[in-house]
DNA sequence: TCAATGGTGTATGCACTGGCCACATTTGCG
DNA sequence: CGCAAATGTGGCCAGTGCATACACCATTGA
């Protein structure tokens, strides 16, 4: 069922797909947001694109390169999803995590090592969050705003990860706000990262 | 191999385990500790201890019950791990969780729904932390501690997890000791989580 | 002393997965 | 036009989690 009719430009059902690789990337990653469907495999993934199992080996080498592209156009909609609320990017990434969990997951999970598309959308959004941090909170030196970015950036995923795995419990909403008040505080204070205490060991 | 002479006091070879459940979740840690050891599995954990693959079963309803019941005892050595070094937990933290990665993996996302234990564990932990902050920064207020506690709790995790992907690439290790600094600064801060500003939307 | 009982481990089977292979089909380029 | 390369198929294998039915053993109560 539901095989036959969606192939939209290229269209009739011809033994070739079209597009494949792009389909699998936008399939698997609404697939990913379906709320009950337990994890994620290859093989639904396959069946749901009406395709035999082992074809979207021809496109990725594996189950992880697929699963590295998604990522990676996930830091794109993050990317994307910026310029639409300036000000409240920690709260709005915070959400977009909570939102769309699984992929978030990949995204931060991942190895940079598994792709390098993903590698390559990890610096750049983080280029973003830098160029953000420059700006709103007027920081010049660009080693400090870096270090700004990466606080930021870690207090965003730690909180993701707090709220999905049920650890702050009750606390949830109520705590919801005070991430940009952090976010706020690590921006603006000047004195971060001050780098005088030695590395702990190794 | 490695089977027979390890049961202390119930001691000899006999059908039952003399106490399979600790073993379980002891061996199942240090096979997650293992470097090469792809991913867990509940049949590889069995036969590593020499026992049928659905022995597990009589002692956790299914392989997430397991995990759990690990995870659990991961804070617990979390917790432990705090005694040993106050003032630089927020680094301790790191460090554990860059060292048992895997171990940390589970602990942070893992739905606490999925075990009573592990749900009580965070709970515990994250009083902990609390205290750590009461004590250390002088705080007065139970419901700003917590977010501070929180705010670190997050920080720390976000690390781990950046590091851990390989999202922070080069500047990894030179960011390490930043973490303390920033966990400085959001203890030290009086107004933070001011509670004025609104939520943003549901 | 000696069965019944219930806890613990075993054996087996099912549905499923990811990854490989040889083969079929289509496409596009010479 | 024709043939090689790209793409999709189908069958196979090892391995997994989990369910069910069975085997063994330690204790308990008469």
């Amino acid at each position: 069922m539901a095989k036959s009719n969606k192939n939209s430009t290229r269209s009739n059902d011809t033994y070739h797909h079209g597009d494949l690789r792009a389909e699998l990337v936008r399939a698997g990653r609404s697939l990913l947001d379906e709320p009950g469907s337990g994890d994620f495999s290859l093989r639904e993934l396959a069946r749901s694109l009406g395709v035999s199992p082992s074809a979207p080996y021809r496109h990725f080498a594996d189950a992880n390169a697929l699963l590295a592209a998604i990522a990676a156009e996930g830091y794109q909609s993050a990317i994307a999803l910026r310029e639409a609320d300036i000000g409240e990017v920690a709260t709005a990434l915070v959400q977009f995590g909570a939102r769309h969990y699984p992929l978030w997951q990949l995204m931060v999970s991942l190895p940079s090592s598994a792709s390098d598309a993903l590698e390559a959308a990890r610096t750049e959004f983080l280029a973003e969050l830098v160029g953000i941090v420059e700006r709103t909170a007027g920081e010049r030196d660009p080693e400090l705003a870096i270090r700004k970015a990466v606080a930021i950036w870690a207090e965003v995923v730690g909180m993701v990860q707090l709220r999905a795995s049920g650890a702050l419990a009750l606390l949830d909403d109520a705590l919801l706000p005070a991430v940009d008040a952090v976010a706020e505080v690590l921006v603006s204070r000047r004195r971060l990262g001050a780098a005088d205490a030695p590395p702990p060991e190794s």
